[in-house]
DNA sequence: GCAACTGGTCCTATTATAAGACCAACCTGG
DNA sequence: CCAGGTTGGTCTTATAATAGGACCAGTTGC
């Protein structure tokens, strides 16, 4: 059967999963935040069939997470950058990277790490309010789309 | 052909993908984040079919983001509540949720809300540099693995 | 000019998902 | 105390998605 959609969803978490949800995007999202452009460049990165990735790109192309651009080595090929929309990605792959982290490596096992400028670990993912204090999970609740401010 | 892995990946976010980066397992966390505990209440939220959750909620008992606890109206049933695993995923789908709302909405269209105790909408995350300065994506860069500081 | 590289398309075997039939244990009203 | 509904599953079947590789056209390097 096919599978489930929900783009149509009231709620964003559910629309965004629909979206870059599957098995691929989101890794083929942080190798181009990583820097990566060429179609080679992902498939020999991430090892997916040629006809995934193909596939995977164009739908992120629709999207307009990736978009087209010329060589920028002069060739006659093209690129696949990052649109606004697809760096917008970046504290999810960030929140992503932090639980896998805290939670899918043994003690002292070796991982890759996000660092800044200077080469120094950044820090965790903060949830402010309005105010700017920072939030946690027990201090927050969704409200449903059409529900009335109470 | 079996599905490719990453669960032995040197990069977080591919090892958080293979754990939870499927195509009903953070719907399932979302829900549970919402205070949903019971079998029936996500299947009757999801609209998942029962044997996909039945497995789904099988490998988030084995992975400790959820974990069986007896039912809290008393009744011989069981209840699944988040692990501190778990909860550790909210930052993830908040970065989902906003993302979504940012992009995925045409102007004017409904969505649901995260709102804060006073019930004000929250605000963007943020990911701090250690120093606690706000650090966006070209400001920062992977470390692989094995690499030495520089 | 030609071999190798790039960026795909297409085909096949296997795996995952959706949908619903079925079932056993529990709970509820009379 | 027991009949019928609720709960929480399992199993089966169909359709869809994925992995892997053969194949191919245009581009590039030599």
């Amino acid at each position: 059967m096919k599978r489930t959609g929900f783009s149509k969803a009231d709620c964003p978490v559910a629309r965004g999963l629909d979206a870059i949800g599957d098995w691929w995007s989101l890794l083929i999202v942080r190798d181009a935040l990583d820097g990566l452009r060429r179609f080679g460049d992902f498939q020999k990165n991430l090892g997916i069939a040629k006809g995934m990735l193909s596939a995977r790109l164009q739908k992120l192309v629709e999207l307009d997470v990736l978009e087209l651009v010329p060589a920028s080595d002069g060739s006659a090929y093209q690129e696949y950058a990052l649109t606004k929309r697809g760096r917008d990605l970046f504290p999810v792959i960030v929140g992503l990277r932090q639980w896998g982290e805290a939670h899918l490596y043994a003690r002292g096992e070796a991982h890759s790490d996000l660092v800044d400028q200077a080469g120094q670990p950044v820090g965790q993912l903060v949830l402010p309010s309005r105010t700017g204090r920072p939030l946690t999970w027990s201090e927050t609740r969704v409200r449903k789309a059409g529900a009335r401010k109470r």
